[in-house]
DNA sequence: CACTCGTATATACACCTGTATAGTTCGTTT
DNA sequence: AAACGAACTATACAGGTGTATATACGAGTG
């Protein structure tokens, strides 16, 4: 009987001494932590003021969006999105845990969110950067360069895009595949335009595109967190391994037709 | 000072009515459900009794390939080797966790050697397929059949490598790397042994062969989880494609030569 | 036999996780 | 002014995690 109060007691004993940081309510300490990371969490995330000055109608302290940024931020150190938690990411943004559900069901739903825009993101950057230089010369080089830049981007897009390809279950891959397969569309508009302007031929554009795609991501995959030099080897590389592919498109309609 | 007291007795009382589980030896409960998983460990996993049986020195009770083997069993519902716990592949062999240090360090040294693994045997599928036919003509299609035929086989091997490819930061990458290395090794070989069988010239044999590697790979990472039908079609988009690099590099040869 | 030593286990600890429940704050509506 | 309801917090719980420490078993050599 001794011993079983004793069993009994020791616990408390224990995590008094061990508490006087913990103590004050079991998650009392984990909240006054989580109370300092409010600070630096809210000074360091982008503008909630302004959402909060923009929409008149509530307080609407956190946004869907603050919890996508806090993500980003947080990823630099993790590996992939979906092994983020969900504390984790709520103690960045300075909010309860709970209040997690209000924006997101799952960190999955969020990831889902993270994944298209930064697709989105992505192609608005090739889309841009192709737009700068319209010959069909370097077309190729200069896509690939700025898709290959956006790998020491300040924002980590891409490295989501390219860590969340072959990984998640369910709704992740279809996620990603998505934004892979608008990039494949446009990319094959692109071809098309260029065998209307240049009378050359091409087997499959929308073959041709997906190779192209599927490749480069392979190759910026590869790259990313290899040194400057040796990502910069890689891109060169990346632009053989294109011309290669449209210059066989081209070769194998010529021999079909003929 | 009423409060403060307060603050630090409730904690006890709160930890003493919730424990009549808990205490009396904190992790004995979890133990008996571990030892209930060693039995279905040991009778689901492959066969320990031969180890057992077969090295007379010692008990030698648990190998690290046994370890593995749970591993790569346990993978099929999770997404990455190193998203398992190290308790969780313990429980699986039917061993104490701590044991698990005997073998690895870590998990992720654990999948580190899964990957070697998995490289190794792959490319020893790849291998006996090209040896099976020759021709140059289909040994393109031969090879990227094998390939994606591996995608269902029993054993989980090209998943890992598809997975792990794109994830876990440090010595994990190099890794896949090593192993997708010794794949466009084995393959610049095979061109130019195809380029001095045909007299076909082609241009940048090793950049051929890494295209085409990452391409396949790629392929097998999205066709990976679709159905039969859309996985056939796949592979015969990556057959084109390759035809296409193959192409490519020949007519640029040409040119170039020209 | 006793001894050591490699191998495996038992127990414990401190921490982290997702989520249930209840409560607080505060703008909007009536 | 009172009630409502949305956004958020506080506390707690029941689990899981890696690992430290101590202990047990069982073969090999003296």
């Amino acid at each position: 009987m001794q011993m079983y109060i004793y069993l009994f007691i020791q616990p408390c004993i224990q995590l008094r001494h061990a508490s006087l940081v913990y103590v004050g309510g079991c998650e009392g300490v984990v909240v006054g932590r989580e109370m300092n990371s409010v600070d630096s969490g809210l000074a360091g995330s982008g503008a909630p003021e302004r959402a909060d000055a923009a929409d008149g109608r509530r307080k609407a302290q956190v946004t869907a969006q603050d919890l996508m940024d806090a993500a980003v931020d947080l990823l630099e150190s993790h590996r992939s999105v979906s092994s983020l938690s969900l504390r984790e990411i709520a103690r960045a943004v300075g909010i309860a845990p709970n209040t997690f559900y209000r924006h997101f069901r799952d960190v999955d739903e969020l990831a889902v969110a993270l994944i298209d825009q930064a697709g989105r993101s992505l192609r608005g950057v090739i889309r841009e950067a192709r737009q700068r230089l319209s010959l069909e010369r370097s077309a190729i080089r200069t896509s690939v360069e700025a898709f290959m830049e956006q790998l020491d981007s300040e924002d980590r897009y891409v490295h989501i895009l390219l860590r969340e390809m072959s990984i998640g279950s369910d709704a992740f891959r279809e996620a990603v595949d998505r934004e892979l397969t608008y990039f494949e569309d446009e990319l094959r508009d692109e071809l098309e335009r260029i065998v209307q302007a240049t009378g050359q031929p091409t087997l499959e554009p929308a073959l041709v595109a997906k190779a192209i795609t599927r490749l480069v991501f392979a190759m910026g995959a590869a790259a990313d967190g290899k040194s400057v030099e040796r990502r910069a080897e890689m891109t060169e590389q990346t632009i053989v391994m294109i011309k290669m592919i449209m210059e066989g498109a081209q070769s194998l309609a010529r021999k079909g037709a003929s």
